[in-house]
DNA sequence: CATAACCTACATCCTTAATGCATGTTTTAT
DNA sequence: ATAAAACATGCATTAAGGATGTAGGTTATG
């Protein structure tokens, strides 16, 4: 019972580009930078992690149209939508995949037809998403300029 | 993000005891079956299962009090305390171990000083939990009668 | 004392998440 | 043009942990 790394690397590259968004919205950074893309070597140098997960997970992410990719040189990827639009169940939900969290069958339960258990946990994992659904992206940067120092001091 | 099968079984062998003790207590059935305990045979039969899966189960659910199993010729076990007492939050944390359903460290996430998520999650997670404790077994015994016409009549 | 039942430890299988490798495709800078 | 930088894609491999199996131990009953 837990999420899956998978997921866990898809929000942390939110919050990274999160930062940078914020980051290059500041005075005086407009055009010092050049809006340079993130890309993911940069996530996989900050957070040290393996090059062709992060490669997947950024893919899909693309693929959900919270992150605009660009091929090429030069390239990379950036937050499609301001971080306020993003909510974070959808990101889980999307990333992590909506499967029932119990399992009646495989190997099939012969109670199934007079089980109360599958609609109670059914309703509290709505509950649960339900309770995410108060969050966004914005939620996830309040400590932004610690988050920036962290960010920009890993190699 | 599934409940183990694990914590399955312990909740299916709950449901099953308590339709053999709603069933036990009904008029004339006192003496009829002699108060025969339920082995573990009795729940592998009913559901399909492993023996030796189950048996760790029944162990689990003895340990955790629910439970009182009784070794030895014609042994077996059955609940130890009210079906209504028996809040479903304890049973699915205990048997599902209560362990974050985020993983911060393994691999370390630099990101971890300055995080907002864990918190969010481990929120969301307990309201998961607060509702769960709305119920009981009792309540997982809504359909008893046909609960026991399906468990009588697996062979 | 034999049998039926739970108890316990350890070993193995199996699923799936996690990771790695190879190659393709697109874009840009030179 | 062409080389380099970046994402796209598919397949292979590894690792972790849940699921299952084997073997014997312990306890109670008849």
């Amino acid at each position: 019972m837990q999420l899956k790394k998978y997921t866990d690397y898809g929000l942390r590259i939110l919050m990274y580009l999160g930062v940078q968004e914020a980051q290059a919205r500041k005075p005086g950074m407009e055009s010092s930078q050049q809006n340079k893309l993130t890309t993911i070597r940069d996530i996989c140098t900050t957070f040290d992690l393996s090059t062709n997960h992060v490669n997947k997970v950024v893919h899909h992410l693309g693929r959900l149209g919270l992150i605009d990719t660009r091929r090429g040189k030069n390239g990379g990827f950036l937050l499609a939508k301001p971080a306020a639009e993003i909510r974070l169940d959808y990101v889980i939900r999307q990333l992590e995949g909506d499967e029932a969290w119990i399992e009646c069958h495989n190997p099939y339960c012969v109670a199934l037809p007079a089980c109360e258990l599958k609609g109670i946990v059914a309703r509290g994992k709505e509950l649960f998403y339900d309770y995410l659904a108060q969050f966004t992206l914005t939620d996830l940067l309040k400590k932004q300029g610690q988050l920036l120092q962290i960010f920009s001091t890993t190699p």
